[in-house]
DNA sequence: AGCACGCCGACT
DNA sequence: GTCGGCGTGCTC
């Protein structure tokens, strides 16, 4: 017999039957249907209809006995929507970040595609008959009650009856009643929901005028609707720094009524960016596209890090590689941090490139994100720029893809799937014989370690430009400062400084690392920082508790009241917000403006670029800011740039602490003096020791790599092993803990011997939106037998886990241990 | 997950 | 006898 049959993975699955299922194409769908096709499907008992992605198809097959599969009910759109290396992904993705497949398909389609399926039933008219049976009369009742007509799973409930489907097959059967399936996308691409003012703008007018409006969001959206007539709900949500929930109170009230707005197609179209040329190289950048290009046009596997010091113009060298990509007839994609997809970054691309490139970021409305989507999947484009996602776009006959700051922490997932984009470039780059490109100044110490191994070809550029001097650094110790009687967080040094940039009229950024929730132990005499005797980290202060914590294994004491060390009283809970320091600052400082850069001033998107334009435009004195300062951006003016406790990052309870200060300082220090005027930096710390900030005071980067790498050795961490954590959340402390100890010795059983499984123990933050968390640490060398030692627990756990409120979740090398 | 089936106790 | 509770197992 011969049938064509084709594998199907469904969407909105469970692990427990996330499989390829086999269906039967039929006849008239034969020509129509491709790998990576979107298809509905009938599935399980009820002939559910679900939507499914095809994987393969075999053609033509011969069976011995004919195996009835169940039929393919629909194609949904007449082009595949995955690509074939997308494919390819799929199973090694499902595999490595222990998910399900569609997990992994939502990151590869745009937002708002997926279809809903509705099964009717209604009462033939025309074809009414008697029955004997009790169940098949009561069903009818029913409908007709309902008015000839009710949705499938509503009947069931309402009827209530055994053998609710055998009766429904009957009366099928029989006529009496048809049974017809629909299906609906939730958003047309096209449009957009909006909201428009309900009443004249003259009334609004006045009540605003009369104070009759009370809350200030009200007010942001009445006053943003005044000016423009329309708006759509995510850019108003943005603009006013709203949520869902005020428009819908202003839309009870009767002041806006939404709509739906056709949005425009292209979001760069209205913008004309004049056309620029490849700017001469510099040696150091000829020399390097050399190098890249002669990779390029091998055509193989191969991956490169391109070490550059800030400023040596590492995106022109990308600029000019991807060109010449081009002329290879092969695409691109460039990888860059979502905080660096600036304007000007923007900007640079649009204007080399023109239409030929695609901007995939945020801000895009989910219809500019579908026509994003549709041009690359046409093949329309020939680079894509975007955030860590981008990974994933649908680019066919790829040759390069670049990951720009590599280090940065924002290419892995912190949710599901928890994958990490450098990891998935990998493998696509391997899939496609492609050239894989990492540039960073400070790379990570993973990466750094690969060109050692020779996984990673290295190559550096050392010079800058002559107009760009590297800062002169200044290390301060506080310790001292203390001695002295200064008990402000302002170094005598640093307000020296600050005050001649006052008078001088130059600007200076204040630098603050106050991270999370907790603070740590530090001896003011000694400079003693607690730590944990079974993993040589940092312990955090925990207010709450009055207890000092470990973030790995769980490990706690009571916080002392001397130090362990020195026996000195003059123990301090370390810890000081940037909000106090802008109040001290402004007083120190007299006629001082200054501004104030933190989560808390940047509510809404937009006010991240007016905060750095004001700064900017109008020439404030001093910026004070937590790391969101230290990216990117060029401010010709600052010239002194102040970290005030450079040690701040490293007692955060993370291997990677001192790798995070000394990108930190790096990158801080780089915002002093990129104009003309050379620039200066004052690093404050209690801890003049550490090899992290004196590498950076120094722009050492290979001698921190040095003195890490040896400690990531002595200390067992990656590079040279892998940490996986378990966690697990529920609203109901006591069985959160159960499960989670109730996983241990399953895990053990199958682990080998040497295979570190710390816990459980709580999480560092132990409860979060009402719901508690515990979780286990796992270190094992061999990452292929840790991540199918988890899989084998985790599938166990998820199919005989009986408590629903307990949920658990599986990161394998995460960036982030709190 | 969603659904149906199957096996038991308690009700007109 | 049968209604309805929940435990079990399957989904191409």
């Amino acid at each position: 017999m011969k049938v064509t049959t084709v594998s199907v993975v469904l969407s909105n699955t469970t692990r427990a039957f996330d499989k390829k299922y086999t269906y039967s194409v039929p006849e008239k769908l034969s020509e129509q249907v491709f790998r990576g096709c979107r298809v509905l499907v009938p599935f399980g008992n009820g002939e559910l209809i679900k939507e499914g992605f095809v994987m393969e198809t075999n053609p033509l097959v011969f069976e011995e006995k004919p195996i009835t599969y169940k039929e393919i009910k629909e194609i949904l759109e007449p082009y595949p929507l995955l690509t074939n290396d997308s494919i390819q992904l799929l199973d090694w993705m499902k595999r490595r970040y222990i998910c399900t497949y569609f997990d992994i398909i939502k990151c590869m389609l745009p937002p708002g595609i997926s279809v809903k399926t509705v099964k009717n039933i209604r009462i033939d008219t025309l074809n009414q008959k008697e029955f004997k049976k009790t169940g098949l009369n009561k069903v009818l009742s029913i409908l007709t009650y309902c008015g000839g007509e009710c949705e499938y799973g509503e009947l069931r409930s309402l009827c209530n009856i055994k053998g609710f489907k055998a009766a429904i097959d009957e009366l099928c059967q029989s006529g009496t009643v048809i049974l017809e399936e629909s299906y609906e996308q939730k958003v047309n691409a096209k449009t957009v929901k909006a909201v428009s003012l309900a009443r004249p703008a003259s009334e609004i007018v006045e009540e605003l005028e009369n104070n009759r409006i009370k809350r200030i969001q009200h007010v942001k959206v009445l006053e943003i609707l005044l000016e423009n007539e329309i708006v759509s709900v995510s850019d108003i949500q943005r603009f006013a720094g709203v949520t869902a929930s005020v428009l819908n109170t202003l839309s009870k009230h009767g002041y806006i009524s939404y709509k739906s707005l056709e949005i425009k197609r292209n979001p760069l179209k209205d913008k004309q960016y004049a056309k620029t040329e490849p700017l001469p190289p510099t040696e150091d950048q000829a020399n390097t596209l050399m190098f890249l290009k002669k990779q390029l046009d091998s055509r193989t596997f191969q991956e490169t890090l391109l070490h550059g010091i800030t400023g040596s113009g590492k995106t022109e060298v990308y600029l000019q590689l991807i060109s010449h990509c081009f002329e290879l007839g092969k695409k691109a994609i460039l990888l860059v941090p979502e905080i660096s997809l600036t304007p000007q970054m923007v900007e640079r691309f649009v204007s080399r490139f023109g239409n030929r490139v695609a901007v995939i970021h945020s801000k895009l409305s989910l219809g500019e994100r579908f026509d994003q989507w549709k041009l690359i999947r046409d093949g329309k484009v020939d680079v894509v720029v975007g955030a860590r996602s981008a990974v994933f776009a649908p680019v066919e006959n790829l040759g390069l893809i670049v990951i720009d700051e590599e280090h940065e922490s924002s290419y892995k997932s912190e949710s599901l799937p928890r994958y990490n984009a450098k990891e998935v470039a990998q493998k696509r780059c391997e899939i496609n014989d492609c050239l894989l490109v990492y540039g960073s100044a400070t790379p990570s110490i993973e990466t750094y370690y690969n060109t050692e191994t020779g996984k990673i070809q290295l190559l550096e550029m050392k010079n800058r430009p002559k107009t760009a001097i590297l800062p002169k650094v200044e290390l301060v110790d506080m310790r001292l400062e203390l001695e002295n009687g200064n008990k402000t967080p302002f170094s005598s040094r640093l307000v020296e400084e600050l005050q001649k940039n006052r008078e001088n009229n130059q600007q200076s950024i204040l630098f603050l690392n106050r991270r999370g929730f907790s603070t740590f132990v530090i001896c003011r005499d000694c400079g003693y920082t607690m730590k944990c005797p079974d993993c040589s980290i940092a312990l955090t202060y925990h207010s709450k508790t009055k207890r000092l914590i470990c973030h790995y294994c769980g490990f706690t004491v009571q916080n002392p009241s001397t130090c362990p060390s020195c026996k000195s009283e003059n123990i301090r809970y370390f810890g000081i917000g940037t909000q106090k320091i802008e109040e001290e600052v402004s007083k120190l400082i007299t006629e001082a403006s200054v501004i104030r850069m933190d989560m808390d001033t940047v509510g809404y998107k937009n006010a991240h670029e007016e905060i750095l334009n004001r700064f900017k435009n109008e020439n404030i004195n001093i910026m004070v800011g937590t790391q969101m300062i230290a990216k990117g951006h060029d401010f010709p003016n600052v010239t002194l740039v102040g970290v005030l406790a450079a040690d701040g990052m490293l007692n955060t309870g993370d291997y990677r602490a001192s790798e995070r200060t000394f990108q930190l300082l790096t990158q801080v220090s780089g915002r002093a003096g990129r104009g003309d005027i050379g620039g200066r930096v004052i690093i404050q710390t209690y801890n003049t020791d550490e090899y992290s900030i004196i590498a950076a005071c120094n722009h050492d980067f290979c001698r921190f790599y040095r003195q890490e790498i040896m400690i990531r050795k002595r200390l067992d961490y990656p590079p040279f092993t892998n940490i996986a954590v378990i966690t697990f959340t529920g609203i109901r402390d006591r069985g959160v803990f159960e499960a989670s100890k109730s996983i241990k010795p399953l895990l053990s059983k199958v682990c080998p011997k040497d295979t570190l499984i710390l816990g459980p123990s709580r999480s560092p933050i132990p409860k979060i939106a009402s719901k508690y968390r515990w979780r286990l640490v796992i270190k094992e060398k061999d990452v292929e037998l840790l991540i199918d030692r988890l899989t084998e627990t985790a599938d166990k756990f998820w199919r005989n886990n009986k408590d629903k409120d307990v949920s658990m979740s599986i990161d394998i090398n995460p960036y982030n241990m709190l």
